[in-house]
DNA sequence: TTGGCTTTGTGTGAAATTTACACTTTAGTT
DNA sequence: AACTAAAGTGTAAATTTCACACAAAGCCAA
């Protein structure tokens, strides 16, 4: 008996919404696209699926040719594939959602490629396909995670103030919170490493610095252990 | 320019982890396989994406046509695509979770068709391809959302007494739950509405039965309420 | 060197929520 | 009428959350 399938085939591509933060607001990688259809506009980084490829791989690939990114947090966020979404053909896009630190992100942002930059998330421009449903769900998505999940921490540097963190938080979440509250509860886990380091930055007292500790993490969450801000 | 593209295509299918509850435990829908490979094992509903059909569409379809489930409630879970999870060729699978109501898992228990049967969630047979990989991620899933989000009434009739309900919540968290403090919680959101009928079963006193109220939930949630139990 | 600026860092009491816990009510069966 | 089994109900203690203000540190400029 023949293997072939009988059902015609679409094409399978990834796309990946890279956020990165520095310490305003949350930000976005976009790409601005060298080829028809959209070419001209902005869009999210992304492409075909090799046949010999993980669908990760696809994404780490991906990211790396079109923006030059590497070892960023990386995560899959959906899967889109409405007929219509491509104006060529059916093509289905397993959907990213990846957080860069701000070396990264600076690095990125200075290097002037235009065909690669950083925009605000809520001041974004014009996107191509359904690239800002994708958006939108990933930004969800990374608001809903980064209550009940230590993911904030990619998004900054290794080495952290207290106020970097809540700063972030507050972006993210969108609300602001209290100081005096919001570091008991980070430190309450003990999953922070206080070094010996402080972060000096303008005439001010200088922030104890201090470094999340993801091997504690993981072992606590195998004791049934929920981070939760 | 030509819109070809240059790479190489791989199949798509749907695949779906369906849920049922008999006030016991979870069970899960599985189909004997009647061609190869994996000819004559177990293994989830599912099958090829048309091209002019959404994602969610080839989901309900190979549904009805499998396992004869109609308007379940249906969400997309993760899309698996590693390099040879199907033995022929590259097949990227776009797997769902599905909850169904006692009344639809009664009946499709009934008809002894012994190419779809349900399974106790924890007493699964040999599974093809990577199946079980799939079942794992949507029993923990489901886990999580129920927490969150008020979707196990989707495994109950649409009137239950409460104590169903807390049944239903000890089984998919796996841990027992205070009766009277189970009852304050989930009443104190007025979600519930509280109808005439009751529920008689056996020589005890009768439960009082209740329904789901989604709409005032979707209401309270546009304004920023967060269902937890 | 002194005063001013700006950010870091810290504790407490009130309010709200969560938790633990046991007995009465109801209907059916014998 | 007595027995059985599940439904239904309240309170007090413990814990968590929330609101809130001022001293300490370092830099800069006068």
């Amino acid at each position: 008996m023949s293997y072939t399938y009988q059902y015609p085939r679409g094409a399978l591509t990834v796309d990946c919404v890279v956020f990165g933060f520095d310490g305003g607001g949350l930000k976005v990688l976009l790409i601005k696209r060298g080829i028809a259809p959209f070419k001209g506009e902005w869009a999210l980084p992304g492409g075909f699926v090799k046949v010999e490829e993980s669908l990760d791989e696809a994404a780490r690939r991906e990211l790396q040719e079109e923006t030059g990114l590497e070892r960023v947090f990386l995560e899959q966020l959906y899967t889109f594939g409405e007929p219509g979404r491509d104006p060529r053909e059916r093509v289905v896009s397993v959907a990213y959602f990846a957080l860069v630190r701000p070396e990264v992100y600076q690095m990125r942002a200075a290097t002037d490629a235009d065909d690669a930059q950083w925009f605000d998330l809520d001041e974004l421009p014009r996107l191509a396909f359904d690239h800002p449903e994708i958006v939108e769900m990933a930004h969800q998505r990374l608001r809903g995670k980064l209550r009940y999940e230590p993911i904030g921490f990619e998004l900054l540097a290794e080495k952290f103030s207290l106020s970097q963190l809540q700063y972030l938080y507050e972006a993210v979440l969108g609300v602001p919170l209290d100081k005096r509250n919001f570091r008991k509860k980070v430190q309450s886990y003990d999953l922070l490493i206080p070094l010996e380091e402080k972060h000096r930055d303008g005439p001010h007292r200088p922030a104890q610095l201090f470094k999340f500790d993801p091997d504690k993490y993981q072992e606590l969450k195998g004791k049934g252990f929920l981070f939760e801000i």
